[in-house]
DNA sequence: CCCTCTCTCTATCAGTGATAGAGAGACTCT
DNA sequence: AGAGTCTCTCTATCACTGATAGAGAGAGGG
């Protein structure tokens, strides 16, 4: 089969689901192409490019199809179920987020940022209160699935942690983990109880023709 | 002058703010200590933990004095402030947010949740909600800083990018930068906005003894 | 005087992104 | 058919990375 870009991106998902963003190296990628590493580079200029590819490339399963809400749905869900469209896109690959936050230009984040505002718009939200509230959301997700995704401290660091003494120190963040993880809890719930703080602060400031400041 | 851990960090918090995360090699600390590298090894156990005590090192220079809000100060303003002095931690030094987001366990992170918490907690705000207020906050500080900045794409990546045509895609995108970014405006009033929007959220749901869903 | 503990060293490893430049194959023009 | 050119992959190599093994200097206590 004939290498072209599309391959190669398509393998270095591959990769990243297999090794994650740090396994993936032009030599393990190139191998498994059947091919040697500086090959790619007649494809692709550097590795950063590679990233922002495989970053388009994660974002598009997911957002393979984008449409507006229908005309009687809220913005406010829409939008809401835009960032947990954006979360499981980055959640379904090991260091999605991170790929999407380190890549540069991505394609089909400025899509989604386009469909995003052009579609508050619509519904009557000034255009800057859309973009601040398109751009919070969006990194708000990106930065909650990055701590997500982010690796459980190894064996070194934990070196010298001791339990005990976190808990007398900070009482209050221990109390409040205990709190929340009840049965049945999950990460999931979180994120969407976080999310619907951004989007309850949206939905007052993209409403009632705000001033400058709110 | 011995060396010991507080001198490798600072040296390195040094070495950061002149060349940036990826210029933050073994070798190049070391010869800046006067030292070998495996020296470092002595020290510390491997990278990542180099990088988390950087991390709390960036957020110590910001954050060495945490108080909790004057007694007649509404938490949403204090809360509001704390975002704000840790986007002011991250952006002291380059790469601050990849810092602290790839950072493992960051005591002083640890200990700024632990003061947001417990304040909302005093001023009556439920001990679930304070957390995912806190968490919020947090995560959409970090994510937007990260944004601020990544770098400016290079040469070769815009190869192939066409403002006429990403205008044409993406029509509302950029009417909105234009729109926002008119003379005196910056990209700490975009923070401050979209900061704004989290606050307002939070307002929402700290007070008013909200269902278990909003 | 010797031994042990602390710290730094040299030497080296496997692996990384990237480049120069050779060369194979196909396609085109004369 | 032959020559030239364009496309793509190769070998060889570079400078550099985090990390480890193990030698050795120096101080301190027995």
């Amino acid at each position: 089969m004939a290498l072209d870009r599309q391959r190669i991106v398509t393998e270095a998902v591959n990769l990243l689901d297999a090794e994650g963003l740090d396994g993936v190296t032009t030599r393990k990628l190139a191998a498994r192409l059947g091919v040697r590493s500086p090959t790619l580079y007649w494809h692709l200029p550097n590795k950063a490019a590679l990233v922002t590819a495989i970053a388009d490339a994660i974002l598009d399963q997911e957002f393979g199809d984008m449409s507006p809400p229908e005309p009687d749905q809220p913005w406010q869900d829409w939008l809401s179920g835009l960032a947990e469209r954006l979360r499981r896109a980055l959640l379904a690959h090991p260091d999605g987020a991170r790929v999407v936050s380190s890549s540069q230009l991505s394609r089909t984040m400025a899509a989604i940022s386009e469909l995003a505002m052009s579609t508050l718009v619509a519904r009557g939200v000034p255009l800057r209160e859309a973009r601040v509230i398109v751009l919070t959301v969006e990194r708000f997700t990106v930065g909650h699935v990055l701590e997500e995704q982010s690796p459980r401290p190894d064996a070194e660091a934990l070196k010298g942690f001791d339990l005990a003494t976190f808990t007398e120190q900070h009482p209050t963040v221990v109390a409040a983990v205990a709190d929340y993880f009840q049965p049945g809890r999950t990460v999931g719930d979180l994120f969407r109880d976080c999310l619907d703080v951004v989007i309850a602060g949206a939905a007052i400031k993209g409403s009632a023709r705000s001033g400058t400041r709110g």
